[in-house]
DNA sequence: AACATGGTTTGATCTGTGTCAAGTTCTGGC
DNA sequence: GCCAGAACTTGACACAGATCAAACCATGTT
């Protein structure tokens, strides 16, 4: 099972419901009662996007929802090219939530083949005017929001390269990890995910340049950290060496 | 009148209800009406902290309140004493509004004499539930928050060190000017202000060390561009360079 | 006034990461 | 299965910014 390539991507029955949405449990929509449930499911419309395909570019009008299946990618860019990837967004993830007025401030692409839920605006502030639990809910989700990216500036800010990319893959391990059940499990020594990004995403996030992400990667795998099968699946074999790099 | 060093902080008077409030006209409390300043007002304590005092360590109970004079500074650390700042909060800036928990995830302290007025953090959840506006404040805030923490992660993530120290002038700049009046007016070539940060915050919030901020400092000066009065006093010479060289 | 102190500037050198340029390995289409 | 193009790795080299060290300068103290 692989997490960037989904067997198939029209043979996954994408949920028309609330009631059948695999993202609801940890997603916003978890606090609303199945009558609740009723008012988003009116204004809730599933969209699919392949591998790169952009979802909204910064200055249109929003899109808001939630990734259901899949993974998204907001990044800011500077007049002259140059881009840094501001946020990964996973399922049961708020997408364009915090997005001030009815402009994105960032662009939105899938990193691979993703469904959103996306909602309608209007409707969606309407639902948060009557329904106090769905507002702190989003508070809460801005909240987390924010630690992530003061977390992330903090790595931008100081961290070298090495931590960086070790920090990195901590991440995404932690996350494929608890993608699918609720209960968190710790990373151990053997366990094995999928890099759902290309090297350029990951410089991207990073504040690096793609040869430098790339040297780190056969470094670790050198230092027998970590096995490379192919480009995008990874190995854990020293969890506790990873964390140290991490700093 | 200097941002950093009051003539006397004891001389101020602090205000000491919500109606005479300084903030008030920007802060989040702009959105309540005279009554429902009363519930507010019933939780608000005003604190004084001397420059470099701190006002809570990183995983002590959170501190919630808004900025009345001043300026404070959150920090974020590495276990190895390497620090990030992760923002600067100005008059009517909320702070600790998005703590997650009742933990405080960041470093609070004074980067001058600073007022701070501080709610009761029970009393301010009851607040949020009850006015809704205040609610909606606060998601408006967070918004704004995350926009700029985002900027900032292009910031570190890309740009170099004459971009970083250009934009940190220009927004620093931009800050002074505004603070007073509700106008917002641009800036123009001569307009002088103050750094209210020594050159290790400036180096923390940019992710950069001392001795390279200095340099900039006197490139910029040398360029013409700017004209140094001691260390922390700055007259703008040429906005449009200065914009140039932000990137 | 001389002094101690902490912050700032300046200089010399080192180093990690970027840049440029080949190779090499993947991937998808025929 | 083979081929073309893209993505990735590897190497040689350059350079921005870090580091180390020494002046310099304010500011308050005796």
């Amino acid at each position: 099972m692989t997490l960037n390539v989904p067997i198939a991507i029209d043979a996954i029955a994408a949920p028309l419901t609330c009631a059948s949405c695999s993202a609801r449990s940890k997603s916003i929509c978890r606090v609303l009662s199945a009558d609740d449930l009723h008012q988003l499911n009116a204004i809730a419309r599933h969209r699919r996007f392949e591998a790169g395909q952009t979802v909204v570019t910064e200055g249109d009008t929003a899109v808001l929802g939630v990734v259901v299946e899949g993974m998204l990618i907001e990044r800011r860019t500077l007049s002259d090219g140059r881009d840094q990837i501001i946020s990964l967004r996973f399922p049961a993830d708020l997408v364009g939530g915090s997005a001030p007025a009815e402009m994105a401030d960032a662009n939105l692409e899938a990193a691979t083949p993703t469904v959103l839920c996306s909602f309608d605006k209007a409707g969606f502030e309407q639902a948060l005017n009557s329904l106090p639990h769905l507002q702190s809910a989003l508070v809460d989700q801005m909240r987390r929001e924010l630690t992530q990216a003061r977390d992330w500036m903090l790595l931008l800010g100081q961290k070298n390269a090495r931590e960086k990319v070790a920090t990195f893959l901590l991440r995404l391990a932690d996350r494929s990890r608890n993608r699918h059940c609720g209960t968190a499990s710790d990373l151990v020594d053997g366990d094995l995910f999928e890099i759902p990004l290309g090297r350029a995403q990951i410089a991207a996030f990073l504040g690096l340049t793609i040869e430098t992400v790339s040297r780190k990667f056969t470094e670790f795998q050198k230092q027998r950290m970590i096995e490379l099968n192919g480009t995008r699946s990874v190995r854990v074999n020293d969890v506790a060496a990873l964390r140290a790099a991490a700093g």
